[in-house]
DNA sequence: AGAGCGATGGCCT
DNA sequence: GGCCATCGCTCTA
């Protein structure tokens, strides 16, 4: 597989989060590879409320103004993580959140950081990270030279995508920002499912 | 199958 | 003090 250049992270964010899907997000542990087929994302821009870059860099949100390329790490709820990947150049801060994995590496370690079956081991953000073993402690990352990968498969096809609102925001909650694989709804976080098959 | 809610911390007004 | 880009448990059916 070919690791995913810090050129491609450049592209428009909406871009960026379309081709994302259908590649693999693999980490190196100690104890081998983790990580899965990227089967859900959404778009996160500059001049968007729901963004957490939306009033302009803090501490927190440094790592989003960086250059491209690099892994975002935030904390929400006081106890889960959630990842995301920079986009475009410095200076602008928007990134992609990866939502839903379909696990393929390193099952046996991910089932034993959450107690549960296969296709709830990635499936939601928060969960995908701690099945992972990612914490704030790897926020700022390198994705192209890092532990942290994402990986375009030498078969890969454009696939079928299917075009949603966000989920689990309060403002901007109409804008077509989330994308997942059509076909991938096994894997998919479950919020919303039901109206999207109706 | 769906609604309600507690846990828990950082950021913002 | 209030709000969250969440999850998982506990009720009700």
């Amino acid at each position: 597989m070919l690791r995913l250049p810090r050129k491609f992270y450049e592209q428009s964010t909406v871009e960026v989060a379309c081709q994302l899907l259908g590649c693999y997000l693999i980490i190196e542990t100690k104890n081998g590879q983790v990580g899965g087929k990227i089967v859900e994302t959404e778009a996160y821009l500059a001049d968007d409320p729901a963004s957490q870059s939306f009033r302009g860099p803090t501490n927190r949100t440094l790592v989003m103004f960086g250059p491209a390329g690099y892994l975002y790490v935030y904390m929400t709820y006081g106890m889960h993580f959630c990842i995301n990947v920079v986009t475009r150049n410095e200076g602008v801060g928007e990134a992609v959140l990866i939502r839903a994995l379909e696990p393929t590496l390193g099952i046996e370690q991910m089932k034993k950081r959450r107690n549960k079956e296969i296709t709830d081991l990635c499936r939601g953000p928060a969960k995908l990270t701690q099945a992972l073993g990612l914490t704030l402690a790897d926020n700022g990352t390198d994705l192209i030279e890092g532990k942290v990968g994402i990986y375009k498969p030498e078969d890969y096809q454009i696939p079928e995508i299917v075009i949603t609102p966000r989920i689990g925001i309060s403002k901007a909650t109409d804008a077509p920002l989330r994308f997942f694989l059509k076909g991938g709804e096994q894997y998919v976080s479950q919020l919303r499912m039901q109206r999207m098959e109706r």
